[in-house]
DNA sequence: ATACTTAGTATGGTTTACCGTACCAAGTAC
DNA sequence: GTACTTGGTACGGTAAACCATACTAAGTAT
């Protein structure tokens, strides 16, 4: 067992374009119904977002619960252990925001030296 | 600019397969030359990792520094920018394991429901 | 009957990520 | 001149990720 090991433990549970998206708006915004969901990721498929979240129910991360109504109601919202990936989300986000304003100033620089 | 910008764009700077792994690596490892970085990723492609090692330097996470020695010699390392990643790569290592350890929990419970 | 609702599923297609293999340059050692 | 070194590049291919579109169920409202 490597030392990147942890790593890529977490690649595989929360890699891929969706996934990261999807825990940050349910740790904000609490339980979630589909569309809702659907709504606040503007380019998703329907299926795609099917599919990450049943991945990330199977993976202990998110809880879904289906209500026996017409039309049909379900919601998400993260469980115990995907609530633990807070601190992981709040750093990709906050580094996320960092790196738009170096890559700005970088900009900014280049526009200076090439007038 | 909504509440998901800064998971996006850290998506798009660190995003992938590789990226977590070469910059956990260079954090750890300090500087590395290119061959000493290929052993340690044991299943990269050359090609791949140059590739990969470009977008960073492209993006100010990494430096490229090339000795003007035959055979080659180049070395990488985080840039200071790079290195303000720490955080975030330290808690995705940490939960990697927290994961790894949840996952075998679960399995161990199955285990004993489906005797 | 018709239309509208929500949370899906199904099918097929495209795009991106990634891989394997082969090749190169330009020196040193034999 | 042959082999070995390192850090690449170039090519073609595969597999995974992702997308668009159409369809469904089963109820309510008109």
């Amino acid at each position: 067992m490597g030392r990147t090991t942890g790593i890529i433990a977490t690649l595989q549970a929360i890699g891929g374009k969706w996934k990261p998206l999807i825990l940050f708006l349910l740790l904000h915004e609490g339980t979630l119904r589909f569309g809702e969901l659907r709504r606040k990721l503007p380019n998703i498929t329907q299926g795609m977002l099917t599919n990450q979240l049943r991945e990330m129910e199977r993976d202990g991360l998110v809880v879904r619960r289906v209500y026996q109504e017409i039309p049909p109601k379900v919601e998400y919202e993260l469980s115990e252990h995907g609530r633990s990936l807070q601190q992981v989300l709040a750093d990709m986000c906050g580094w996320g925001f960092t790196h738009i304003d170096f890559m700005q100033n970088a900009e900014d620089i280049n526009l200076e030296e090439t007038p």
